[in-house]
DNA sequence: ATCGTTCCCTACCACTTGGTAAGGAGAGAG
DNA sequence: CTCTCTCCTTACCAAGTGGTAGGGAACGAT
């Protein structure tokens, strides 16, 4: 019961790290001191394997990233942004993972996986379409900022290893340090003067 | 010598579609009623065609997206993020194939493609650096700045089939009529008030 | 002791991968 | 006509892919 765990921790590693095709379950295996076929027994195939991983993230993220009791306050759409900051930066092989997939969905367009994340969308843009200085704005300007911040996020959270290889890891850890007030600012922001 | 290209453009739609890994040299090959010896002749591996098709890439990059003349202005980066933006959704596959070396850099971190993107953020830099709103901030604050508009722009670029199949066509539409002026309230803003 | 189940192994398979070797079609030069 | 060079072909290969078949070890239940 505990190896599904083992081997769900070390595919999420390995697909985070390599892709969809990029790893193959014999690498996956040898890093458990295991077989392909160890995981061909728990998972049936590669396929269902990788979706398995998709479903562990999806639910880690719905579990943690989202608070349904949040204090309803101007603040409230900043404060969550802050507290997902964290988190993708704290489950960096989640956000790695989810952004290939993001990458691959035109193929993989009807398969799941990609629908837990409109649940966590749309939480967000309900936080801030009942944000007082968001009343008058459009559906579509909510969702967009919504979308905006996020990706400020996702796409810092992913690039971490190739910014201190072109900086320095001093640069980077300097960008982290300030990144929540910078955030915090492009999410409060935004609304007319 | 016009095959040169054509087996580029291919290489570069479907590496940006499939990821290094997932597109294979036949593939692209008989996507041009070609064979992939085609492909080794004129590139010799399939490592160097990748490369050859970052260098493309990055080329396209370099002589579009920054305007070293760019008048100084208090919204000389507002101005530049806005050309950026445009510039992403028109090459959506370059944009694709970039955020893909950007989750597979741990990996090939020594290699080159990667730094071109360097001058191009230290432009953008640059760009902030000179605005009057912004002498106040210290380097890591301006440098995040950037790249929180730049994750923004790309992020969405590379998700619009993911939404499309999530929420909707026209739902997308809105977004992406409503992008740019949401966009540049988040590059403008974030001065201390 | 024996049966059944869970979990994992070895052995094997068809297929695809990137890459090598060698040769041929075409064109221009002498 | 012939030599050479560029561009691309067919034929082939070793290695790796995901997956099947079947067996064996451990263990609890009867």
């Amino acid at each position: 019961m505990e190896t599904r765990q083992r081997i769900l921790a070390a595919a999420l590693r390995l697909f985070a790290e390599r892709g969809f095709y990029g790893a193959s379950m014999d690498q996956i295996a040898r890093e458990l001191d295991l077989t392909k076929q160890a995981l061909i027994h728990h998972f049936g195939t590669k396929e269902k394997l990788y979706g398995a991983v998709l479903v562990a993230i999806s639910e880690r993220l719905m579990t943690e990233a989202i608070q349904p009791t949040e204090v309803e306050s101007a603040s409230a759409f900043a404060d969550a942004v802050s507290r997902i900051y964290l988190r993708t930066l704290q489950h960096r092989e989640d956000t790695l993972l989810l952004m290939r997939e993001l990458l691959d969905n035109r193929r993989r367009a009807a398969q799941a996986g990609t629908w837990y994340l409109k649940p966590f969308l749309d939480g967000l843009a309900d936080l801030l379409r009942r944000d007082p200085n968001w009343q008058e704005e459009d559906e579509a300007s909510i969702f967009t900022h919504v979308y905006q911040v996020l990706g400020a996020i996702n796409y810092f959270a992913v690039s971490t290893a190739t910014l201190e290889n072109m900086y320095s890891v001093e640069h980077v850890e300097d960008m982290q340090e300030c990144f929540p007030e910078r955030l915090r600012k492009l999410a409060m922001g935004g609304v007319d003067t």
